[in-house]
RNA sequence: GGCGCCAUCGUCUAGGGGUUAGGACAGGUGGUUCUCAGCCAUCAGACCGGGGUUCGAAUCCCCGUGGCGCUACCA
């Protein structure tokens, strides 16, 4: 049996689409799967809309998904040139031959006259094809057409009757008729050649054995096989993949939100979550896996366990898969991970020192859980960073109002600055002592305080963050929200006593004043 | 309009002539904890409709309906 030759032909016509990806991703399964290689072709043909920083994105980002190519660009190959604008020539070699052969005919018709020609077709509920208006010109009209300087494109005759059979691996056998096809064009009239027809001529020149593409392409197939057909070529396999949609049911595109995978790997989803996830759509194993490391998908891939039907992208359970790959994750692996999203906020410099990056492994691990994606550090961890923190007004009502939040703060000021050492266990031990013996419950007690540390409701264990501040961090910030509660004559302070324990006045060392941020999520 | 493809919980899907139609995400409830997250337990939720074939259809066949795609000098 011959070995299996696949190949992703994007068009660097915009970021490379989730779509794409998963079509790539299909394509690379069932080369890696049976041994067989990936090739990766630019069709780049599209002069117009075509760009080099697209080609440069597409490439950045199937190596950051791991998804390598076997031959193309920056690797070479025996079939090459990769890129279709470096085979212009291949194309009108071929395109020549047919109209040697009288297989394809020159047509002059201009884009308007093809444009009115087809509206008068379709206002009389005519299928809006091609009329053949060029198709059986003698050889004088040819040549007085020319003489006009007419520029023309190439067509290709598609005979009148007949049917053409596409054998889909997924889908059986879907025949077409020749006649509701219409005589198409293979060459622009500037010479370079159609989608269908460079298609063809590389997936033939490259020796592709199989072609696995989106279902939008399989009503095209047809026309293909009639190039085949004409050129002696042995025509591939097919597999037309179900496609991705929006929520709504459309063809996902960018009102369904990101679907550029630039987004996904800026945003800070893990290479492998993206393509683990993309590989459920439109495929499974008998049990429903969920999970796979690389060699296990390899290796369970087959194109019989693709789905007929397209799947909707579900950008939660996405969410969901990335933040389980988090988890899992070593802590040290996904502390490096994060250090970037860490530096574009200037929370730490360009080179990060042991000390800063044991701080920001603590970190890591401690918000390891809340991660969804990689950037979600940034708002999950300011204020470990930002000493001058905004407090969410939401959690200072709720939590800070009460009378004793002035004397609870107060008193573990004083015992944090006696702890003889400022760890997690001491502190611990003290707090829960305080709160004993202020007769507070443990929530009670450490509510207040966490927002004193974070300026918020949720976030990490509180002794564990306040381990990582450091006391002297502490000690500030407690006085900081002191301060902060005697601007707006909370916690105690507005009792209308005089200076008692209770008070969030005098004592302290007046700490520069504190913000109060409006509500945010807790 | 023509042609083509598709159809199981809201979503991704398993299954497939006789099943309590299974799992995952999302959602609900309860538990654990200083909060959130997590974790554990638990609940709710589907075979598009109509005909056939059959003892029996969600499963096979046909029709309908719906969705999507193609019908370009885009790919």
């Amino acid at each position: 049996m011959k070995q299996v030759r696949v190949r992703f032909a994007p068009s660097p016509t915009g970021e490379l689409h989730i779509g794409g990806v998963r079509t790539a991703l299909f394509n690379w399964l069932f080369a890696r799967h049976h041994k067989g290689k990936f090739i990766l072709r630019i069709e780049d043909t599209d002069v117009l809309r075509s760009q080099k920083d697209f080609i440069t994105s597409v490439i950045e980002n199937l190596n950051w998904l791991g998804l390598n190519w076997d031959e193309g660009p920056g690797i070479g190959g025996d079939y090459g040139p990769y890129f279709q604008s470096q085979r212009l020539d291949i194309y009108k070699r071929y395109a020549k031959k047919l109209l040697r052969e009288g297989k394809a005919y020159p047509c002059y018709c201009t884009q308007e006259e093809l444009l009115q020609r087809r509206r008068k077709m379709q206002r009389e509920g005519k299928p809006p094809v091609y009329d053949g208006h060029c198709r059986d010109l003698s050889l004088a009209q040819r040549e007085k057409l020319e003489r006009e300087g007419r520029k023309s494109t190439v067509r290709f005759k598609v005979p009148h009757n007949g049917t053409v059979k596409v054998r889909d691996l997924l889908r059986g056998d879907v025949n077409f008729e020749n006649k509701i096809l219409g005589d198409f064009i293979i060459l622009k009239s500037d010479g370079t050649p159609t989608f269908n027809f460079a298609n063809v001529v590389d997936d033939y020149l490259m020796r592709i054995t199989c072609v696995i593409r989106g279902d939008d392409h399989l009503s095209n197939t047809p026309r293909q096989i009639l190039i085949y057909q004409a050129l002696n070529f042995d025509p591939p396999s097919y597999a037309h993949i179900p496609m991705i949609l929006g929520k709504d049911g459309a063809k996902l595109s960018k009102r369904h939100g990101a679907t550029s995978i630039t987004y996904y790997r800026e945003k800070g989803y893990l290479p492998w979550a993206v393509v683990n996830y993309l590989s459920l759509l439109g495929w499974s194993t008998p049990d429903s896996q969920q999970f796979f490391t690389k060699e296990e998908l390899i290796q369970k891939f087959s194109l019989e366990r693709v789905g007929k039907s397209s799947a909707v992208f579900d950008y939660q359970k996405l969410e969901w898969m990335n933040a389980e790959y988090i988890r899992k994750m070593d802590t040290d692996e996904l502390a490096k991970l994060l250090i970037p999203y860490l530096k574009k906020r200037g929370w730490v410099k360009d080179k990060v020192d042991s000390i800063t990056y044991r701080k920001i492994f603590r970190i890591t691990e401690l918000e390891k859980d809340r991660l969804r994606t990689l950037s979600d550090i940034v708002e999950l961890a300011d204020f470990f960073f930002e000493k001058d923190f905004a407090y969410d007004s939401k959690a200072v009502k709720k939590k800070l109002k009460n009378d004793y939040v002035c004397s609870l703060l107060r008193r573990v000021k004083n015992e944090v600055e006696q702890l003889s050492k400022f760890d997690e266990e001491n502190l611990e031990r003290t707090l829960r002592k305080i709160s004993k013996e202020l007769s507070l419950s443990t929530a009670k007690a450490f509510h207040p305080l966490r927002i004193a540390l974070t300026g918020r409701m949720r976030g990490p264990g509180l002794f564990e963050l306040a381990a990582v501040l450091g006391r002297k961090e502490v000690l500030r910030r407690i006085d900081r929200t002191l301060e902060m509660l005697k601007e707006k004559g909370y916690g105690g302070s507005a009792s209308g006593r005089p200076q008692d324990s209770g008070s969030c006045s005098g004592g302290s060392n007046p700490p520069p004043p504190a913000k109060l941020a409006p509500s945010s999520r807790g």
